[in-house]
DNA sequence: TATGAATGAGAGTTCATTCAT
DNA sequence: TATGAATGAACTCTCATTCAT
């Protein structure tokens, strides 16, 4: 006679799990946001988050660890945006505009963190972790520079991996400078701009 | 009565404050450098600097000072640096090299409180530190820029001000992945990279 | 209604449960004897026994009632050896021989037991604890002695009480000796030795 | 123009120091001796002694350090007054009286912390800070068996070294015995036994 | 009987800062 | 000006125990 009830409830205590967990990353996220790693205490977090002290070393090891988690978290993202503009876009332009608005506005999101990590150069595994991070993202954009100028579209001359670099940089300062810093000039100026910059500076050609 | 030796002796003492704050900043970067904000102990500061706990506390009313005091040194000498570019370099090419690369050199130099004042540590006063410190790098940036607009040697169409943030992200984030992260690529084609990038970006004409 | 099974279910279901103590009491030593009572945790024990946290508590009210229930399962085995000494040697050197060797041993086996119930823990039992396992073992020691000096084969001089406790001290810390401190001594020779000492020392005469 | 008040001072602070130091020890003893090491804390210790929680950390680098330095004061009082009966008894026979005597007096003195280093062992260095303790005791007296049999006054055949770990192993438990758990039977009766134990044991020959 | 997620009090330890000398 | 002992709040993390399932 089958029940499917234990599959079930096997499916519902996971899913709780996955939920806590989840929540409890929401709200260390919200509170490495306001107070940076430092002044970011786990009583906080489970205070706010409605659990026992306890609780939080069920779901993640240390303190640390959140912000590997979260770094981790949007590197995906950001990399499952490049691959869409990169996948749907007609032209370099458009993949351009759309790559540099996507990486733009969830590296805007995660600025944060995206802080944190960069000045967590000095935890011990840290460097690991900063490769880990980045180095897709930067070899997804030198990827796409490189097939760029295996069309012509794109200034043969440029290094494509350091160039890659440069475009993160700029990004990734912009939005800190636009969403972080509460520039007067709003996010879709950074955006129109940035494009036109990373375009003019690739020597992007127009199909004739 | 006037007795000389009042003067000098102030001017002794003073000297030897002088060289003794210099000192504790000195060391204050090395520790700030390898082991991160929150590592640093005033502790391991005095004890490197050979002085006494609380006499640390007679030149810096508290360990954050320390980031805000090296922060402002490092902007003054970008500051300077491009400065004398604008002045010394006779095309706008060579302006835009040598501030590249100064900005770069400086950059890297101050790549560990750079991070630092950047990111992770979200104080009470951050923001305006951070306005106090790149308002005026960003400026003088995007003044360039204005007056190369101006006699017609670049794009007229750009916006300064934004990308004068472009320009100075592309430059902080390479030198960190250049001199932090331990890139294989030798600094000099970040220099050039970085160099011939913004030039394309801001549309340079050469002077026919 | 009688139906056979049910006690048939209920012998299997009592072994279980039995194999299932003994499981867990056979590891919860084992750690203890690793790590000490401090360092020894509950969670170490049941992933190693393979059940999970709430089963142990099923069997055993508390961490501390480990100790006391190895205590007296020690207790109960040196007992047992040294009444078989005394009914099969047939004369007071074999009997003192035999005695030494198994006290040696089993001592040796449930040393860190012994260490355990002898010190550091303070606990509030404690001293009924230690009672409760010592003073069988004294006390089976005097009696001995007091036999001896009955037929004249032991100092009648000596205080019987007192000295079942110097033997015991001797034996406990030289197996403590040879056991875990690594002694280049084989416990062969720590026998032989504690048993001349003891013999001598109980100015046992041979039978002539 | 001499000026004592310097060296006056620094002895003064040095005292004062030296006093704090002790104080803590003695209060820190205390509380081992009435809670064991688990269930003693630092918290209490302080709070016991008026001072704040970090001058601890000031004078002891760890919990664990306290029991490494009580263990070291009480094996060299031990040492001591073994070195002054060895000097100073005209015969074996007072020497192994004189001995007992003054090791089971401070033996019972210490019996605290004598239990937790015993029952230290798990603790990491604890096999070499045992050694360290016991080592010297062990070999003093294995040295004076050798000596007594040198001379004829003890018998030849008994292992000196095995020995001394059988009298240290009386003494010490027998100690003990008559101090921890209360028993009904004086320390002069004890001590009475525990001589008369050990020279039996030893065979000890009077001069003739 | 068995599970294991949740609890939460409490531990040891650190370190920026103060202040009497 | 210089010292460095003293402070004490606050941290991260542990783990024996409980209880809903």
């Amino acid at each position: 006679m089958y029940n499917g009830k234990g599959i079930e409830n096997m499916a519902l205590k996971h899913a709780k799990t996955q939920a806590r967990r989840a929540e409890l990353l929401r709200v260390a996220r919200e509170v490495l946001a306001e107070k940076g790693f430092e002044a970011t205490t786990i009583s906080e977090i489970v205070s706010r988050a409605g659990v026992a002290q306890g609780t939080f070393y069920l779901y993640f090891p240390s303190k640390i660890s959140l912000v590997l988690t979260l770094a981790t978290e949007m590197q995906q993202q950001i990399e499952q945006a490049l691959r869409t503009s990169y996948a749907e876009a007609r032209t370099l332009e458009e993949m351009i505009d759309r790559s540099v608005e996507s990486a733009f506005h969830i590296t805007g999101q995660y600025r944060d963190i995206l802080a944190l990590v960069h000045s967590g150069i000095h935890w011990l595994e840290a460097e690991e972790a900063h490769a880990h991070i980045f180095t897709p993202y930067h070899s997804l954009i030198a990827e796409a520079i490189r097939r760029a100028q295996g069309i012509g579209a794109v200034n043969p001359a440029i290094d494509p991996d350091v160039t890659a670099v440069l475009i993160v940089g700029a990004i990734y300062y912009s939005a800190d400078q636009c969403y972080v810093y509460h520039s007067s000039i709003p996010p879709e100026v950074y955006i129109a701009e940035a494009s036109r910059f990373i375009r003019q500076a690739l020597g992007v050609r127009l199909p004739s």
